[in-house]
DNA sequence: GTCTATACTTCGATAGAC
DNA sequence: GTCTATCGAAGTATAGAC
């Protein structure tokens, strides 16, 4: 049997080098963008040879998933404690709206469409973070006495997420025409909804 | 007074090379993203020599401006005729709802955020478009008897932009859940509008 | 007005030293 | 387990020939 290539050794996950080069290729992502982060300036970065990046992963690609990753995981455990102490549609609205997270969404959705790996990674992430918001949507969109044929739970949410994404996209461009109208239409209506629950 | 360094050359923008080195980039583009997008690639895609590129433009970022604006003035004009012929709640969406343009979307606003001459010409564009789809949808939730109170125009219009630019975006990374709920659930809504004009 | 020869920088990756 | 010396390919850009 043709044995493999002879792959070459990679260092431990649990490395303090390692997590500094996550550090270095995650502030580098944010400042100038996913093109910027390139072996040498992640190692420059983060005060280290740029060789090591390749010692502890295996392609540029595997760095860009670890960064993803771990901003990931720290997302949905926020996510998570914040729907735990209050599941109101103003919390629910609150952590959409919240831009942090915009610019790396931008950043990992253009580097998805081309590297498979990464796009497997914001998939999972994406699905995992859309069912935690729908169960907890469900469930305050009942308590205010909304009826699903009225508004679906899936659908709203589609359209809070969309509506979020859309201004945090347009304010990076400086296009904010129609942004104060929105927020306050929207928390107008959330904060009748949230208030008189039960009334319809 | 300190004359300018000598600035180089640059082609005619009428010339039939540099409109193929744009095809080129544009193809590039939408296949493989913006990071293709090198002289090197460019050329070789255009059956040209790679050092055309820096003759016709004075730097990358030039080429994918020239790239945007080709693409942007054509779906003005693409879009204009469609809400000249039709100006209904369903054409509105439909336009709205065409994935073509999505993918470039993308690597457009991750190019935006780190070249200034392309944000700049981004949200010119998105600006003009707004306001074009704006008064579209003003008239047309007029017509179907929709008081602005009620919907306001504006936020109709990110909602609805915010909707199918999420959509499209999770098609890409392949999150399909709850697309079709939600597609079926506004073309009802649009249905009843269009149709059951003035009757609320 | 058009194109090419060439310079110089930076890239990802690996083989092998400690 | 950790790191470095080094490679070949690819990047942008310009000066100067036609």
């Amino acid at each position: 049997m043709p044995s493999e290539p002879a792959p070459r050794r990679i260092g431990a996950a649990d490395s303090k080098t390692r997590a500094r080069l996550v550090d270095a290729a995650e502030q580098l992502l944010l400042e100038e963008g996913h093109a910027a982060v390139t072996s040498r300036r992640v190692g420059a970065r983060a005060g280290l040879k740029p060789q090591l990046v390749h010692y502890y992963f295996r392609s540029m690609e595997d760095l860009f998933v670890e960064v993803f990753r771990r901003r990931a995981e720290e997302s949905l455990a926020r996510t998570d404690r914040a729907l735990t102490a209050s599941a109101s549609l103003r919390t629910i609205w609150e952590i959409n709206a919240d831009p942090r997270g915009a610019a790396f969404n931008v950043e990992f959705v253009a580097l998805a469409k081309h590297h498979p790996a990464v796009r497997a990674e914001v998939a999972r992430y994406a699905r995992r973070y859309r069912a935690m918001q729908l169960r907890a949507l469900s469930r305050a969109l009942a308590e205010a006495g909304v009826a699903p044929e009225d508004a679906p739970p899936m659908v709203a949410l589609l359209l809070m997420t969309g509506l979020t994404q859309v201004m945090a996209l347009e304010q990076v461009l400086g296009v904010t025409a129609g942004h104060e109208e929105t927020l306050v239409f929207v928390q107008d209506l959330i904060d009748r909804l949230d208030g008189g629950r039960r009334a319809g």
